[in-house]
This record gives C-alpha cells, structure tokens and sequence, in this order.
DNA sequence: CCCTAATAGTTGCATAGCTAATTAGTTTTT
DNA sequence: AAAAACTAATTAGCTATGCAACTATTAGGG
C-alpha cells in the first residue's frame, strides 16, 4: 500500500542491497559498514574521524563505534593529533592495506553484476537522481 | 569517493528520509517505522503478522518486535486466530483508529512537500525507478 | 492414530544508526 | 592569564533490523 512513497520505497530498496553486500564482503569477515568505512580510510588515510563522518554522511558517534569495531579487528589504529590534542587521526594497519586491492575488487564485481542486471544507464541514471534527491533535501 | 555507488547513495538518502519522517511522526509519538506499520494495520485490517511483514518488506522478527511496541502503546491488540492456533490476527485498537485520519494526513502533508520539492514528475519517475530495481533484485 | 514435516511466531544475539549529554582540549575574550 | 565559548570525540540510551535457533501448533503419511 505504500507503491508510490518515497521513504517506504527507499528503505526498503536499502534493506534489499543491504544483502547483497553483506555476501559480498562476508570472506572478509567484514559488514558492508565497516567494509565502506576501511575502503574510506584507505583511500584518504591519513583522516580525521569527522572528515570520515563528513565523507560517509553518517554522525560522528555513529564513526566511532564503526572505528571502534574496525579497531578491535586490528584494521586501523587511531593516533591523536600533534597540531590538536582533540582530534584523531586515523591510520589502517598492515593488515588493511594487503586487503585493499581485494576489498575493492569484491566491491567493483557487485555493482558490476548490478550494472548487468540493471542495465548500465538505467544504474547510473538512479544513482544521480537519488544523489539529486540527497541534496535537495539538504 | 562513493558518488557512483547504488548501495551507498540508497543507505544515504533513506537516512535522510528517516529524519524526514521522524519530525513528521513525532507529534503522535510514533517512529517513522511505528507509524506506516500502524498505517498498515488501520487499513487491512484484521491482518496476520506474516501478512503485514510481507506488506512492509521486512522479517517476521521485526515485525514481531514493532507489534510489541506498539501493544505496549496500546495501539494493537494481538488476538489467536480461531482457524490455526499458530497464527495471530493484528487488530487495531480504539486509540488508534481515532488517530487514523490523522496519521495518513500527516503522511500525505510530507509526500506534499517532497513532491514540491523535487517536482511531481521526477518524485514519481525515482518512486518507479526504485520499485523497478527492487523487483529485479528478488 | 502416532510420528514426522512444515509453519507462525518468538527469543537470543548482534550490528548500525540516531540524539543528547559528557569529557577533554583549544581559542577567544576580557 | 583566567573565564567563557567552542570543538572533537566519546559515552549513554534508544530504535530498527537481521539471522539463527527455539516453541507451539497444525498437517500428512505410514
């Protein structure tokens, strides 16, 4: 009863993918969440955590407890800052950089099958629109 | 660095949403989840518990566990069906059908805005879009 | 008729997310 | 240079979600 809502369709499209990502990254012994979150410090290291909060749109608490559970794995470690003792910086550990290449690869084999089943201009094309959609929003 | 990723931009924009819906809910007291399962009830009313985890997209235990809540509101009561023993009819209590008219045009005020915010068209073109890719999905 | 299958719902355990409040460090003001 | 204001991160407490395992009930096959 909810074909023509926006939020319904949206969360529910989110539950859906949240699936399919989750196979895709269970041989790392990793969520789609804390996946995202190392791929993110990879690429950008050295960050701050609210850089990496900005980066994912996600809350600063919400980027500790995934730092957190990413720092028990043995992934990253966190640094304090010499300019300012307030902030972190966060560093991935050995471990995550010999898992780089493979993490990204499962990642770009995912949206390469949806891309097959979706067809690639129907993907990218909703990919803009719900980016249109974020930041109208804002 | 996700700008093109399907996964990534849905989790985003249903977080958004979420707070969308959450302002919108809150002077009845409810979640966004709380209300459209409550909505769910008033209008398919009596209704079993997988019916209405099937109508909403979601497992059988967080159904369960959104029913507690709001039994615990006193907004449904749970009733053993008299055909199978195992199954439970969801009706809806007085208090919540007072509210009905109130909660569906609090919905329809946010849909309102959303539209006129993105435009009609392209509101129902991305609605359409998700439906599709979640349908390809299954 | 009983024993096995299947089914509806629940419970246990875990993750991810949020807001509000707290802690600790830095800057600004006076 | 002490007090006030601000800022980065954390902690507390909550909801929503899922999978796996369990309970209770019904249905089916000898």
């Amino acid at each position: 009863m909810f074909e023509q809502c926006l939020y319904f369709n949206t969360t529910s499209l989110a539950r859906q993918l949240e699936r399919e990502w989750t196979s895709a990254f269970k041989p790392f012994g990793l969520t789609p969440s804390q996946a995202f979150m190392l791929r993110v410090v990879l690429d950008k290291t050295p960050l701050l955590q609210s850089e990496l909060a900005a980066e994912m749109n996600i809350s600063r608490p919400t980027a500790t407890r995934g730092l957190d559970g990413l720092e028990r794995l043995g992934l990253i470690k966190r640094v304090t800052s010499e300019k300012d003792g307030r902030e972190q910086e966060i560093h991935p550990a050995k471990k995550a950089l010999e898992m780089k290449d493979a993490i990204n690869a499962a990642s770009g084999a995912v949206t390469k099958r949806l891309k097959k089943v979706l067809g690639t201009n129907h993907f990218e094309e909703v990919v803009g629109q719900l980016r249109g959609i974020s930041s109208a929003l804002k």
